[in-house]
DNA sequence: CCTTTTCATATCGTATTACGATATATATAT
DNA sequence: ATATATATATCGTAATACGATATGAAAAGG
């Protein structure tokens, strides 16, 4: 039996030292994430726009771009219309359907990217091992 | 030799798809997050703030809540001002050092909280498979 | 076919929240 | 005792996602 825990659910003090642990390893990634976007000038939602856009095997539209970023069609507009004006990514409307906006990356978008994804590949070789044992503990812990 | 891939930094679009990945079961993690915090009436980020202070050991200031959440301790001290007045905080003065402001939770954020992690325990029974294995095919690809 | 409904994207006003610049009070050092 | 450093606070500002709503294009129904 667990030192100090509430007997009914298992919630310690422990739990939330394990989780609040998760999340602060979680923040150190996603804020050197957000600090190498910015060194390079872009807002964090761009980068991981440009990130969902590459990563997509297939054309990315704004609605396929808003899907993988969790957020509002809408708001994929918006984000999207941000980067065609910054010159980062270019959108057709479709041939067939033409209510469809197919998004591409220009030449510009994909130099930044791949310097940031370089970068982020060798800060989570270093994050890497924290981050997965943190996220063990929490599950390792509750069986 | 990987099919379609950058010789010159090994750099691909299956490499841009990892991560696209794993920012997508992150994502998962965090919208799932916020829902949750939202729906017991809680900002995200206070109840970030809730956890660090009922993870961390011994007494949370202004000062170790804005090092946890890797925020400016101005910014900490706004978060902590609108948590006192949502009555889920308690600020003391410290006694030896009266310029340190010493945290607790109120009985009130303590259930919010309890309740906030039970859920999310749960929740990361469920997403630690997808979250780990993400993490895992990025560190292990480049090798 | 022509009207209705649905789908994909766009626009506008709003709210949240973190920040920079700066201020104040207390503690520490010279 | 004064200077410097530390801990927190305040204010104005900027970024961005959302809700409500709008527009144009395609699909479906009769």
């Amino acid at each position: 039996m667990p030192a100090v825990s509430d007997i009914k659910t298992g919630l310690s003090a422990e739990q939330y030292a394990l989780i609040a642990a998760f999340r602060y390893e979680l923040r150190r990634f996603l804020a050197f994430s957000e600090a190498a976007a910015a060194a390079v000038g872009l807002p964090p939602q761009q980068h991981q726009a440009l990130l969902a856009i590459a990563g997509k095997p297939g054309v990315s539209t704004i609605g396929s771009l808003a899907e993988q970023l969790l957020i509002a069609p809408h708001t994929a507009a918006e984000l999207v219309a941000r980067m065609v004006e910054s010159a980062l990514v270019t959108k057709t409307m479709g041939a067939q359907d033409r209510r469809r906006a197919e998004l591409a990356l220009t030449p510009k978008a994909e130099a930044l990217l791949h310097r940031l994804t370089a970068d982020h590949l060798k800060e989570l070789e270093i994050l890497e091992p924290a981050l997965a044992k943190a996220l063990g503990r929490i599950t390792d812990a509750d069986r």
